[in-house]
DNA sequence: ATTCTTAACGAAAACGTTTTCGTGTTGATA
DNA sequence: TATCAACACGAAAACGTTTTCGTTAAGAAT
């Protein structure tokens, strides 16, 4: 078992100075090309590689993005990993990920493990304890630290940094106009409570659909779900409400629910309940994730695009990272500094499968 | 926008030296009482924290581990993340991640990316095309370098490292038996390709699980599907695959797959073909994902236990590195150094749903 | 013969820590 | 008064790089 090799013990093994060999690795002309040729043949034999730390912190840049999600066992934000992951990859960055579990305590101390020099940079989506708490000074610190943040999917006006969003507004409208479309007159929505942002914003689409199309909203027809249970127990539950509220109502033909859980649960319900899908209620689900894909019948869903979210976050972070280099401070005079940070919303997408005609 | 504040900025501000700082700072009983008040105050007041990458290159230890892996969009692995994450977190360590989409080359690279300082160990699993050419010597070399790896679920004999993998072999004669005490009597298998380990052992399970019960095995009843097309197509493929099998073969009544995608794909078609489950044909599948919890029927598994598996890869990790510190260099007289390396077999449990009787 | 270039290399600083080993001052002891 | 311990602090090395700025020697130019 040999350590690796440093420039110091290439320099003693070959008597020369350890300046003579970083040149010679670098193929500076400095170096005489004798020297040059038996210093890379040494290095080469022994395998070496500069050591990244060092590089780290001779260049004050560590060459890789702290990744700060909620949940990791999830189909959306993992698919965002990916994307992240393909872009950071190429342009010479790696990942360090950490998991909130929908904490704020833990996002926190995340963020501090990691923007004490580990990473450049973040790439994050809000946990639903921050969300309800409306605390954002950890976003802010680190900001003035001068770390810059890219937010996705969860973002917060409050904070001033590049976002990447999904269009969740246009998104629940485009749905809720297909289900009006295809003849659905009763469509309920299965919606979360309202403090995520994302949940709100799609109940907000449902109702402008509604009103689009001149049909009154029916508070009836609005199930909101309380999401703040354990998993396990969460789905006994949701079913029981999702089923009672069917009962209620038997006057529903249509579907729309703000994820894809939702949505699958409904499909079970209804079918428990008799009803054809989609003769009798046709179902959209939002996030397009395995059970749309896998559902009897498959779901029609409103896809996010999880892969292009985290590809164009970890663009935008990059692309500020290797800017900043060029103006050390800001020597462009500039009139409205606020205006600097970039919101990109990516389109989301309808995929239609069996569960609407 | 102020930079984070340094050891040196500290001292020249309250004009005494860095060493001072830093021995204050730590509570070091050489520093007066005043000035390490002092000294302790102006740190809290500018948020002193200190700077990560210079304790990782003067302690050559990064508190951090390198996790590879062929997909994260995947059910197991993001698990199998979840665990590791859990345990490195309360531990005092990051994790990196590294995805290897099943390549060799990314494999390599993605290695050789992190093993230059950036981690202290590895936690991976294997490529499927690195299984195919049966090449490691990427492995052997990072072990030759001092830095250990923690191969879980994809392993190989041929590595000697510490291993964490699922119990397949009798995970699989535990699923196959099941069926039998169910009474089926023709059991099909769905299987992989057998380059990759874990398909193999399952297939031998099924095997030994029938032998046990002098059942003669039915190489008619086993379905080998080549899983080397991309997913989209893939999905066609397979349902046709099946499809036919199942109607050259109609007297199965129990199908034991080796994921969860080809038992839910079985299900899916079986129903198509008008076979009622569990009551014509009995189904369990290996990996217990969020389709076998939300498919209709439910669907019986064998669960693998991601989360327990990545945090004992974890904890073994970060026990060998810990205990490195105390044994600089195995002063303890090792008579078989091979055998020092331990393999965990995480015993799998088979969750009981509706596809089964 | 003196000055100037140029080639080829080394010394040292810097990144931000921690830690070992001085060093000067004070008060106490012999 | 001379010696000694204790106290409080600073200098410097080390981790592994890169880069700037010497420095030396040889040969060219004056």
């Amino acid at each position: 078992m040999k350590r690796k090799i440093t420039l110091k013990q290439i320099a003693r093994e070959l008597e020369v100075s350890i300046s003579t060999v970083s040149k010679a690795l670098s193929g500076s002309k400095e170096i005489s090309e004798d020297t040059t040729q038996k210093i890379q043949a040494f290095a080469k034999l022994y395998n070496y590689r500069p050591n990244n730390i060092a590089l780290s912190l001779k260049n004050r840049k560590t060459k890789t993005i702290g990744i700060l999600i909620p949940e990791i066992v999830h189909h959306f934000f993992s698919t965002v990993i990916f994307g992240i992951e393909r872009v950071a990859n190429k342009r010479g960055y790696n990942v360090i990920v950490g998991l909130s579990n929908e904490s704020f305590t833990k996002e926190i101390i995340n963020m501090e493990m990691l923007a004490n020099g580990s990473i450049d940079g973040f790439i994050l989506s809000i946990s639903k304890e921050t969300l309800l708490k409306q605390d954002y000074h950890h976003f802010h610190a680190t900001i003035n630290q001068g770390m810059p943040i890219v937010m996705f999917d969860r973002v917060v006006s409050e904070v001033d940094c590049d976002k990447v969003i999904v269009d969740d507004f246009n998104g629940a409208v485009k749905a809720v106009n297909m289900l009006i479309n295809k003849g659905c007159e009763n469509i309920a929505l299965l919606t979360t409570m309202d403090y995520v942002s994302v949940g709100r914003l799609r109940t907000q689409g449902y109702l402008e659909a509604l009103e689009r199309n001149n049909i009154e909203a029916n508070s009836d027809l609005i199930l909101k779900i309380n999401d703040s249970l354990n998993s396990a127990d969460h789905l006994d539950f949701l079913e029981n409400e999702i089923n009672k509220f069917f009962e209620l109502n038997p006057n529903i033909d249509g579907v729309f629910a703000v994820n894809e859980l939702y949505a699958i649960t409904a499909m079970k319900v209804a079918k428990k309940l008799g009803l054809k899908i989609p003769d009798d209620i046709q179902v959209i689900g939002f996030t397009d994730g395995v059970l749309s894909k896998h559902a009897t019948p498959t779901l029609t869903t409103v896809s996010q695009h999880g892969q292009r979210i985290g590809e164009q976050a970890a663009n935008l972070l990059i692309d500020r990272l290797e800017s900043e280099d060029v103006e050390p401070d800001s020597f462009i005079i500039n009139s409205n500094p606020k205006s600097d940070f970039i919101k990109l919303v990516i389109e989301t997408e309808i995929i239609e499968r069996e569960s609407t005609k």
